[in-house]
RNA sequence: GUGGCUGUAGCUCAAUUGGUUAGAGCACCGGUCUGUGGCACCGGGGGUUGCGGGUUCAAUUCCCGUCAGCCACCCCA
């Protein structure tokens, strides 16, 4: 007998199921309002897929193994090196920009823990060929717009947005070293997670100035204003004045409301392959991990050896999306009790219950009976159990009550 | 992979300082009640107390290991 899944695995009885496809049709609904349409790919990939583009450590995160034609595969991590293939491999026939999403299942090897399994359904939405950051704005207007529709408003969700290359021009203006900048965001990456002593000793070890290290340790605090005045000479301009559109781009697609975006240059999305401006949202209580998180990779295509094409986009998973939508109330699940439960007297046999159930269901409804000859308080019994919208009882005189 | 906490029926929990066939509620199944708002009553199935060892006359209760879960770290989706 086996008892329950692997673990970090989940069974999806009916209740949760129903739960799941409440957070992908919300989903795929907002998507479509945004005109990305929707895509797949294979759940198994060459495990250099993933290699090439993260390095061989990566293999003690994934499920991997052997096939039996000698192959070297893995179940998907993450969509992104996929479907940059998929773009990839037809670039120049696909009209730009792409806009695409997906709703893979996605595996990791690693231990499970809250928020965290071995498999996920994450929603992946992506723009290929738009270098302009009005593209940025869509993708983040897009995920506002999800929380929109679970009914999370910006009291419970907050977007942090940030900018790679905003943050490394900071961090030159304020005299870190060039080749301390990579140590210099594996820090800002963890300084919510770890005491501001910490990391201001981390700082020192990497050779930060140190009246540069106080301002690093409270750089989630760094207002645009001062940013822009900052850098207004340097050669980051450009990209500061781009960044000031975004901001504003956002909020115009968001029919003005500008309570959701919040200037966070901690935001670092991990260390990899993201090139510009990035993002995550979080809940406002701080008591679940990122929803959602993305941003521009414009690099990553050509170095999966495909065309130049910019890129972008982001991904929502369904565990933390699902832990808190249950904190709020805001789990939705479909009604999945039937339309019609069709009852029948004693004396009137199974096949006219058939009948009646065959001509009702050819209408579409759904119909559910007893499958067996039961008292008539049975068959009541078990129909007002199963929450069947509609209760027929057949009498042999060939009436409906 | 590392550390801490936890592990009794599908679910929520009980079981006096270790002591005799491990209990209850809910759920499930069967029956009674020919009219109720998923009512009531009666009855039933289901657990080798996560698993494996050890200590003991005796272990759900103590010890060790293992597996699993939760939390943190690592790392990230």
């Amino acid at each position: 007998m086996f008892k329950g899944a692997l673990p970090g695995f989940r069974d999806f009885y009916p209740q949760e199921l129903s739960e799941r496809a409440f957070i992908m049709a919300t989903w795929r609904e907002v998507a479509r309002r945004y005109a990305f349409v929707e895509y797949d790919g294979p759940p198994l990939e060459p495990l250099e897929l993933y290699t090439r583009k993260s390095g061989d450590e990566i293999v003690g995160q994934l499920y991997n193994f052997v096939d039996k034609g000698g192959r070297d595969v893995a179940m998907r991590p993450e969509m992104t090196p996929t479907v940059a293939r998929m773009v990839a491999a037809r670039a120049n026939a696909l009209r730009k920009p792409v806009r695409w999403f997906s709703m893979p299942q996605l595996f990791r090897y690693e231990r499970q823990q809250k928020g965290r399994l071995r498999e996920h359904f994450q929603l992946n939405v992506d723009i290929f060929g738009a270098a302009d950051v009005a593209a940025d704005a869509e993708l983040v207007a897009c995920a506002v717009d999800i929380m929109r529709a679970f009914g999370l408003g910006s009291q419970d969700v907050v977007v942090r947005v940030s900018d790679r290359r905003i943050l490394q021009a900071y961090l030159e203006s304020l005299g870190v070293p060039a080749e301390a900048v990579h140590g210099v965001y594996g820090v800002i990456d963890k300084l919510e997670r770890q005491p501001a002593a910490v990391s201001a000793e981390k700082l020192v070890a990497l050779g930060v100035p140190a009246d540069a290290i106080d301002r690093i340790v409270t750089i989630a605090d760094v207002a645009f204003d001062e940013l822009s005045s900052r850098l207004a000479t340097t050669s980051a301009a450009p990209v500061v004045q781009e960044f000031a559109d975004f901001l504003r781009f956002v909020p115009a697609l968001l029919g003005g409301d500008e309570s959701w975006l919040r200037l966070d240059l901690s935001i670092v999305r991990g260390l990899a392959y993201y090139t510009g401006i990035v993002f995550e949202l979080f809940d406002r209580s701080g008591e679940f991990r990122a929803i959602c998180g993305g941003g521009r990779y414009d690099t990553l295509l050509q170095s999966l050896g495909g065309s130049e094409l910019p890129a972008l986009g982001f991904g929502m998973g369904d565990v933390v999306l699902g832990e808190l939508l249950r904190a709020k109330g805001l789990m939705r699940p479909a009604d999945t009790r039937a339309d019609y439960w069709i009852s029948a007297a004693d004396d009137v046999p199974l096949d006219t219950i058939m009948r009646e159930a065959a001509r009702l269901r050819a209408e579409g409804q759904s119909v559910e009976y007893a499958l067996r000859a039961q008292s008539l308080s049975k068959q009541k019994k078990a129909a007002q159990a199963s929450g069947a919208k509609t209760f027929v009882t057949l009498t042999n005189d060939g009436t409906n009550g």
